[in-house]
RNA sequence: GGGGCCGUAGCUCAACUGGUUAGAGUACCAGACUGUCGAUCUGGAUGUUGCGGGUUCGAGUCCCGUCGGCCUCGCCA
């Protein structure tokens, strides 16, 4: 046992508390021996305060100090100094005093760690996630992980003041094929059966309505087996919600209300509701994607009519033939090199643009390539399309509609980011809806859901569910934060004749349906209220808020691109007993 | 499953077209120094160039394989 126990922390003392005895407890953090005096910088979660060794003043204390080395913990007991005016250190908290050190106690030394705590130089994401712990001991770490402690804090405390009970839904369930790929638990106790690990809460928050408990939310662990990506992790965290009586707007409603009590909570922010609704038609043909960031313009605009009456013949087969030529106004950016150009094109290659074509615009009208194709006529169409002055650059891309989307998009916030276009202190949030109910799958010559099966359909939309089913609107949103899905949900069906409906739609069979969802259209039988919700992820929320880019910031123990722990080493290899004793056994690899 | 980048001292990086004994900063160790706070000064130690193979008189550098990290397409209802 320490005969030191602490009495403030290292980020507390103040001038105020001048002549008082104290004592501290922590890591150093850095020493400076001065042969004569040392100086210690104690680190602790909530500051640093400067410990000074004097000879003079404890000689004992002195020579102990000086085997102090980097990490070692130590407890140091002794008097708060008000230091002189020019030795106050403004970038200290508790730079306007010191602690005169009487007694030291090392609680624990430390190897020299593989990097170091203090330093801000980066080092390598595998060091980082092998030693964790001393990657968390940076201050910066400590910051991002209470900051998401801020925003679960508020956003508990705003849902329990607005009557949401929290329930806790099994990690042990059942799996559901479609969407995500399911982590697979086998049951011993059922051999050669399987437990999953929920993609989300679902079918239990549904049920959790039939129940009649009104509000619920719960802040969530959620698993899917895909692969890895800087936004994306095997297992994250959803803020989920589900509300019983209900139409879209409450649930807008309740969502927003949580984003003003977080940027609150977290920034000191405050901002506004509501927040701008786009509908996903219009998000699709301004940004190409359903999930645009709207800090900047540069919106996408269609010139397969102008492409019809052109000579540029790669315009006019994909015009004829039932594609669509689209391009944005790159601003600014007709200085742009040959060579950079063609780097955009790779760019786009990559989301299957066959290519891209461009216009530079000058006093004259338009440079390029294929300016030639073009007359005067339609030259000045474009230029008044676009709202085009000298100086810009107009980027085309001419394909069908997914592909032209899609190239376009990416191709927008790239050139947003590298000509500085996005103010990065701005925090845009914003709805869309209107979704469609579904996509045509072209594989398996079937709709599919673009949300999930238990979606409402508008209702205005009903009458044509089976003559037109792909104008049928969702009655869904997802709430979008500067080009990031932050999240997404619905007004869920609650009859059952509807949900058989959609089934039916869907070619997901009366026994296919049973075996799957059996529970919830049983439920649903039994007088389940109109109901929906919303599921957010935290992970991407927390690090869009402190204005990183990478989810693994704000997660403390993260998994790397092959969903590997590095810290604890998992995945690893189980002993054959407890193979045996689940009844499995491994193929041998090929 | 596909495409790309990377792996050199504890850490972050350098090493021209293949060419002598693989360097720098920092961390570390030792000594000096009583007011620093990125302390300073002097000195020192530190390498399976991820691993395995190949080409070559000669490989950190080129080739093949493999392991690991990162980005990305597909995937992620």
């Amino acid at each position: 046992m320490s005969d030191l126990q602490r009495t403030h922390t290292c980020g507390q003392l103040r001038r105020a508390d001048a002549g008082s005895e104290v004592t501290l407890s922590g890591w150093v953090d850095t020493r400076r021996d001065h042969g004569g005096v040392i100086f210690i910088d104690l680190r602790d979660r909530y500051g640093k305060t400067q410990v000074v060794f004097n000879p003079e003043h404890n000689a004992e204390a002195h020579k102990e100090a000086s085997d102090l080395r980097s990490e070692y913990v130590i407890a140091v007991k002794g008097k708060v100094n008000e230091r002189p005016e020019d030795m106050i250190n403004p970038k200290l908290e508790t730079g306007e005093i010191e602690v005169m050190s009487d007694k030291l106690e090392i609680l624990n030394t430390s190897e020299t760690p593989p990097f170091e705590i203090t330093a801000d130089t980066d080092v390598s994401t595998e060091l980082r996630l092998k030693y964790r712990y001393l990657d968390l001991r940076r201050p910066v770490m400590q910051k991002y992980l209470t900051s998401r402690h801020r925003v679960c804090q508020a956003a508990r405390k705003y849902f329990d003041s607005n009557n949401f009970i929290e329930v806790e839904t099994p990690f042990l369930t059942k799996s559901t094929p479609e969407g995500a790929r399911d982590y697979l638990v086998p049951s011993r106790i059922n051999r050669g059966q399987f437990y999953a690990l929920p993609q989300s809460p679902q079918l239990f928050k549904q049920i959790l309505m039939v129940s009649g408990l009104d509000r619920y939310f719960q802040i969530v662990k959620c698993f899917r087996d895909e692969d890895l990506r800087a936004q994306r992790q095997p297992e994250f965290t959803q803020i989920d919600l589900e509300m019983s009586f209900v139409r879209e707007d409450d649930v807008i409603n309740i969502i927003e209300g949580l984003m003003v009590e977080v940027f609150k909570a977290v920034l000191g922010k405050e901002i506004t509701a509501p927040f701008k609704r786009l509908s996903y038609r219009d998000a699709m043909s301004l940004y190409g994607c359903d999930a645009p960031d709207l800090r900047f313009e540069m919106t996408i605009k269609e010139i397969t009519d102008i492409a019809k009456k052109s000579n540029f013949k790669v315009f006019k087969s994909v015009a004829e033939s039932g594609g669509q030529v689209r391009g944005i106004n790159a601003t600014g950016c007709a200085k742009l090199s040959r060579k950079e150009i063609d780097e955009l094109t790779t760019f786009v290659n990559q989301f299957g643009a066959k290519g891209l074509a461009w216009f530079k615009v000058d006093e004259n009208g338009l440079t390029s390539q294929i300016a030639k194709f073009f007359n005067a006529d339609l030259q000045s169409e474009i230029i008044k399309r676009f709202s085009a002055v000298p100086g810009d650059l107009l980027l085309f891309v001419a394909d069908k509609e997914s592909v032209v989307s899609q190239a376009l998009s990416q191709l927008r916030i790239n050139i947003a980011k590298t000509n500085g276009f996005i103010n990065e202190d701005e925090f845009n949030l914003s709805w869309v809806v209107d979704f469609p109910l579904f996509e045509y799958n072209e594989e398996m010559d079937r709709y599919d859901s673009l949300h999930h099966p238990f979606t409402s359909p508008h209702p205005d939309d009903l009458e044509f569910l089976e003559e037109r089913p792909l104008d049928v609107r969702a009655r869904a949103y997802d709430i979008v934060l500067n080009g990031v899905e932050l999240g997404g949900g619905s007004i869920r069906i609650h009859r059952q004749d509807v949900q058989k409906k959609i089934f039916n739609l869907l070619k997901i069979d009366e026994a296919t349906a049973q075996e799957r969802f059996g529970f919830l259209l049983e439920a649903l039988k039994y007088g389940a209220p109109p109901h929906g919700g919303i599921a957010l992820g935290l992970d991407r929320m927390v690090t869009i808020l402190l204005g990183l880019d990478d989810i693994r910031e704000v997660i403390a123990f993260p998994k790397t691109q092959k969903a590997a722990c590095l810290m604890v080493d998992a995945p690893s290899d189980v002993d054959e007993k407890q193979l045996k004793d689940l009844g499995l056994s491994l193929q041998k690899p090929d």
